[in-house]
RNA sequence: GCACGGUUAGCUCAGUUGGAUAGAGCGUUGGCCUCCGAAGCCAAAGGUCAUUGGUUCGAAUCCAAUACCGUGUACCA
């Protein structure tokens, strides 16, 4: 990386002038090295001066010249550097150093943007973990995305990241799931039973129930449908929907290594295990709640409840873990399920969930802490939800009108790429406007297209090249010293930061990073590509402004690839 | 009430671990195809970065209050 190699010239510098005792022995140095907004003010610069004025006892602007005095001799990747504005030094890289850039795109090809700085640090990214009672809708898909892009840059930095999948296949939702299907199993058969409250009222539900009556016949069909269906039927209706999601899933190209199921964390004795340890420790106890502030649930009644003292790590107030008929609650299991997590050995847990999820965040992590002492093991972050438009009118859903739109009939209707780009176009905590006119337009208010045009179009370069049969371009690389023009300095300076690009999206899990990158890399191909002529008749030059093009190309085609969208050779 | 997220151009949003004159798309106005893909480009106009105070060489960014918007708020998942 560049940068890096300005740091440590810096930091020679500065420890050349630490042995001239201008600071003290054991002086730390902490500067920042950065692009400056501005290209007038170089390639980079640092505000080194600015920071240790202090600590030098000298004008920031002075210490800014004895640092620029004690820089190492011999190296060849700056041209010039000057001291400006309050004590900035700014550093203007050599043509030749940004040109030699495209011999090493070139030579790394798809590897250009990874790194090895997460050294293979073990990290399970847990997403999507949708319940299997129903279809996917948008904010799944979003969460799904993010997920996975988020799993694609932590390995793009050297990271050994696994995927899991949590399958809430336990508790009284599926219940609810199962007895749905059952009482539209009935009406299958001529016994029409109104829908109770609370039971799904979804086209979906009777697409099981079909599928039970086709695979099982009248086996389930009794006088009137049990309140508690049986657990045979309530397995069918969750498998149903897991295969679904998995469909969905595979629709968006996202794969798993696991799927964890909540009821094995019940069969296994996890649960049990889980809270025996919290016992150990003397964090649980048998008490009674005070009522909720604010809204109060209507029928909010006092009841002794078995609780975890999470407040002592941070929560608000103690968490209860088991229900008033002695099951556990949904927290129970998730203890257990992030402390199997912890014991698998994983160095990094990263959850993604949605905002609707955002209060719990506090009570997990407080329970790994009791039960590990680490704080920062599990990182949540949470997606906002979305927001379906068409032609810029909001789509009205409604489970029960039956206007519910799926993420099946997004994905299928705007295409995987489409959706995906657009889902990582916002940062995930804000919410996200999913037009799908828009999404499908084939003109520059659609960013998909936008960045897929410019990759395409350096593809139809060198289709060219090879019409004219003139793709003899020179081995060695003499005529890079063409590239004069600052629009293709421009570019190799957009070229030279994606590896700085990756790493930061890796490590702040900010995949919108990559996106808007993609976005000025083609704004800037396109502003080239309209102002001068890439296949000139000047061989050299032709040459020259080709491995700029495929290096631009290659850099979109990474770029993309990272967010899990096709970078085609042809639109 | 509390917790979390948000507040930046008419609209939708970026904004690099605090950096120099705050950016993009859409929309508006005006230009560019005898030339490699106009699915593109160029230019103009448009801002009290919600408000107030604080921290420091320097704040859209950090801290504290305030005001709105969203989500969640015992025994659902």
């Amino acid at each position: 990386m560049l940068r890096s190699l300005i740091e440590q010239l810096v930091f020679a510098s500065l420890q050349q002038l630490q042995q001239q005792g201008v600071f003290a022995a054991e002086q730390p140095f902490v500067f920042q090295v950065e692009r400056p907004r501005d290209k007038n003010h170089g390639d980079f610069a640092t505000n080194a001066a600015l920071v240790l004025a202090k600590s030098a006892r000298l004008p920031p602007r002075q210490l800014a010249e004895r640092i620029l005095s004690a820089l190492p001799a011999g190296q060849t990747a700056v041209e010039r550097w000057e001291v400006a504005g309050p004590g900035f030094i700014n550093f203007f890289l050599t043509p030749q150093t940004l040109q030699n850039l495209l011999v090493t795109i070139g030579q790394q090809a798809a590897d250009y943007g990874k790194s090895h700085s997460g050294q293979g640090r073990r990290i399970q990214v847990e997403f999507v973990s949708a319940n299997p009672t129903g279809p996917m809708h948008l904010g799944h898909g979003r969460g799904a995305v993010t997920g996975d892009v988020i799993v694609r840059l932590l390995q793009a930095i050297g990271c050994s990241v696994e995927r899991e999948y949590y399958i809430n296949d336990a508790g009284g939702q599926t219940l609810v799931l199962g007895r749905s299907v059952l009482i539209r199993y009935h009406g299958l058969f001529g016994q029409e039973w109104p829908l109770p409250e609370g039971c799904y009222p979804g086209e979906y539900v009777l697409d099981i129930a079909k599928a039970l009556q086709a695979e099982q016949g009248d086996r389930w069909l009794t006088p009137t449908p049990p309140e508690r269906p049986p657990q045979e039927v309530v397995d069918f209706a969750i498998a149903r929907c897991l295969a679904w999601i998995r469909d969905d899933l595979k629709l968006l190209n996202i794969p798993f290594d696991t799927w964890f199921s909540e009821r094995s964390l019940h069969e296994e004795g996890l649960i049990v295990h889980a809270i025996e340890q919290l016992a150990s420790k003397d964090l649980i106890y048998e008490g009674i709640l005070e009522p909720p502030k604010g809204k109060q649930p209507e029928d909010w009644e006092p009841r002794p409840q078995r609780l975890f003292r999470s407040s002592r790590f941070g929560d608000e107030v103690d968490r209860p873990l088991q229900k008033s008929d002695g099951s556990y609650t949904y927290f129970a299991a998730d203890i257990a399920y992030h402390l199997n997590k912890a014991e698998r050995g994983f160095a990094g847990l990263i959850n993604i969930w949605g905002a609707d999820h955002g209060g719990y965040i506090k009570r997990v992590q407080s329970a790994l802490a009791a039960l590990t002492g680490r704080h920062d093991l599990l990182e949540v972050r949470l997606v906002q939800m979305v927001n379906l438009f068409r032609a810029g009118q909001p789509v009205r859903m409604s489970k029960r009108a039956g206007t519910f739109v799926t993420l099946r009939e997004v994905v299928e209707e705007a295409g995987a790429d489409a959706v995906r780009f657009w889902f990582l176009l916002r940062s995930s905590g804000a919410g996200l406007d999913f037009d799908l006119d828009l999404a499908m337009a084939k003109t520059n208010e659609n960013p998909v297209f936008y960045v897929q045009y410019a990759h395409a179009r350096v593809h139809s370069l060198r289709r060219r090249l090879q019409d004219r049969e003139i793709s003899d371009i020179p081995e060695s690389p003499h005529y890079l010293q063409r590239l004069s023009e600052e629009p293709e300095r421009e570019l190799l300076r957009h070229l030279s930061r994606f590896p700085e690009v990756v790493e930061q999206a890796a490590l702040e899990k900010e995949p919108q990073k990559i996106t808007h990158y993609l976005l000025e890399v083609a704004a800037a191909f396109h502003t080239y590509y309209n102002g001068y002529k890439i296949l000139d008749e000047d061989t050299d030059l032709r040459a020259a402004r080709m491995a700029l093009s495929k290096a631009v190309g290659q850099v979109i085609a990474n770029g993309l690839t990272l967010l899990g969208v096709s970078a085609p050779e042809q639109m």
